[in-house]
DNA sequence: TATGAATGAGACTTCATTCAT
DNA sequence: TATGAATGAAGTCTCATTCAT
């Protein structure tokens, strides 16, 4: 790789990089998404977005990988690994919480940005499947409850992602995040784990 | 009444309704809401479309209720009944499962149609709220488990509402909702009830 | 003419006589003039309109017809008389101040709803030239003073009409119309006559 | 300012001029003023016309602003002026005569564009109300005849601006404009100075 | 004849995309 | 390669006019 090529690599990254920031900013903000803007925001022209970018849709794209590459590669490292299946959930619920705020953002950003129909096919894939298996994996085992493993899932799922939803609807003011996931560890093994199996 | 008056009574439903469907249809299939379409979708011109709705929020804003009136009276009639609160919790679920279609249709309808934000917020007065108001009157009662009321409403939101999403994308399809619907009811038992008040 | 005729031709004149009120009251106010909303404030509908007038533009000249006409009348029966120059004059700054609801609605009418370029012609065909006219006369007779008939004219219209439009930017507000007629009638005497013709 | 930067301000002011030109002529005309049509008659798309202005009413404004700038410039600086009244007339009849385009122009489009309200409001503030103070002035130093300064004023704006429109209502078409300035002047003078005042 | 719902041409405006510089 | 002015398709909305009842 020579220097050209290599000076051209970085700006691609800087640049790419920015509009990945500007992009989720402007969906945290709930502004419209437009060429205009997001040139703007980044401090380059409309033309070199598209210098970048071959339309729209390719932008969106990419900023929709930045932002779930990281969360889908967290997810398959710890689904894949060889460990018992609590020891997946709990890995899930430290991923979340690890991502807390990448988390929210994925999914503001499938629900503005793609269909419905698309937001729920990643939702499922990435997360909700993978979780079926865990449970089915686990009631195989012995060690999980005995039940619909999609529901299993989809209560999974509620509990750990859910109460981020609910943070700034509290009468009072969740300040410990710590505090939150232990609770949410408590009540999960309560809710997946067969008596005999439970710690507490 | 009189006679004329009836009749555009009744027209008006009729379009009104028509819309409703259309509507509701096209975010389902993730086309995009415009009035041209809408229009055309009804068999009606454009400028009939303005006659019935003052303008395009106007519509979606008719669309938004006529979706969330009946899920709301539902809940609203649930969590007031002076019953005990695991009864709510299972009227709650009867509520969602004979709202089958409609509960999955309002929330990507405000998902597509307004921003996150208000998507969230909605979900959390109409549902989530209520929920926690009753996990605590469970466990005040002493017969919930203890746990964080918030995660316990987000799991109860999940497990109900989530496996609808996931009927699609299991292995074996699902047919028998009723099923389906014990199956969630006999777990939120075990997640939710202490041990000496469950039935089985 | 039989029953039925007499009835249709006074309903004929009561609503078309409403609409041109309706339409003065309307451009009087700024509002924008729409068949429904004289439709409305007519207390008819829109076909009703249509019934009595072939489109919007017929509606309008009628309006326009209206208005003009005892202007019109009123102006040609002045400049026609067999009266000395001088008294044509005065009796021209009666005849405006006799229609001094009118006239400023006559002009603020073919502003709104004419173009620019008939403004002119009307005025022109209405009062210029027929004050022009009896400017010339005037001369020829020897009791008024050498000028430009088209500027004497202009003269007098802006001496007459003007003043009815600076009314409320008055320091002072005027009261009393017949005050300010006088006051006009001295200033174009002295400005018009010749010196030994001035009464005063 | 660099070449570019120069360049753009160069287009901005082509363009604009151009729209001015556009509309001045469609007013003229009595066509109406739509943006498809300013547009093609600029020979530019409609959404370049966005890009130099901000909706329709920004353009219209814009057109104003050119119009009358220049003629209250005019006015402003004469009043303003430590002159004689009457001096101050002299001038005022010269400034119309060098707009002697404009003013009309001015007078057309305020007419078809704005309200009549505006229009009467408009005319007021620039050329009536100063025209008012500067008869009043001469009245207090004793050189104007003693009148009703609105009276007056109105009647200088109708002799100095009313002879334009006439102008291709003349039986005799009139060349010499110059001739006419001076035909008013000398008229006015015989209205507005008491004798012992006058040069003839 | 009266009604007013339906129509659709046409107005204003936005914004993704192109392209000359 | 960077720029940003120009473009025009597509969207929202208004309103004069028609026509079935």
């Amino acid at each position: 790789m020579n220097l050209p090529t290599k000076r051209k690599e970085m700006m691609n990254r800087l640049l790419k990089g920015q509009v990945v920031k500007t992009v989720l900013a402007m969906i945290q903000e709930g502004t419209s998404i437009t060429m205009d803007q997001v040139a703007a925001r980044c401090g380059v022209s409309k033309g070199t977005l598209y210098n970048y970018f071959k339309n729209k849709k390719d932008l969106l794209n990419y900023v929709h990988e930045a932002v779930i590459t990281p969360i889908k590669k967290g997810s398959s490292k710890i689904f894949k690994k060889n460990i018992p299946p609590m020891e997946k959930i709990y890995a899930f619920v430290g991923n979340v919480f690890d991502f807390q705020r990448e988390y929210p953002l994925y999914f503001k950003f499938i629900q503005s940005q793609r269909s419905a129909a698309d937001a729920v096919t990643e939702r499922m894939d990435v997360v909700i499947i993978p979780l079926v298996n865990v449970c089915r994996e686990g009631m195989r085992q012995g060690q999980f409850m005995d039940a619909d493993p999609y529901v299993m899932a989809a209560m999974i799922f509620g509990s750990v992602v859910g109460p981020f939803e609910s943070l700034t609807y509290r009468d009072e003011p969740l300040q410990d995040l710590e505090k939150l996931k232990q609770e949410i560890v408590r009540f999960l093994d309560k809710c997946i784990l067969k008596e005999q199996e439970r710690s507490s």
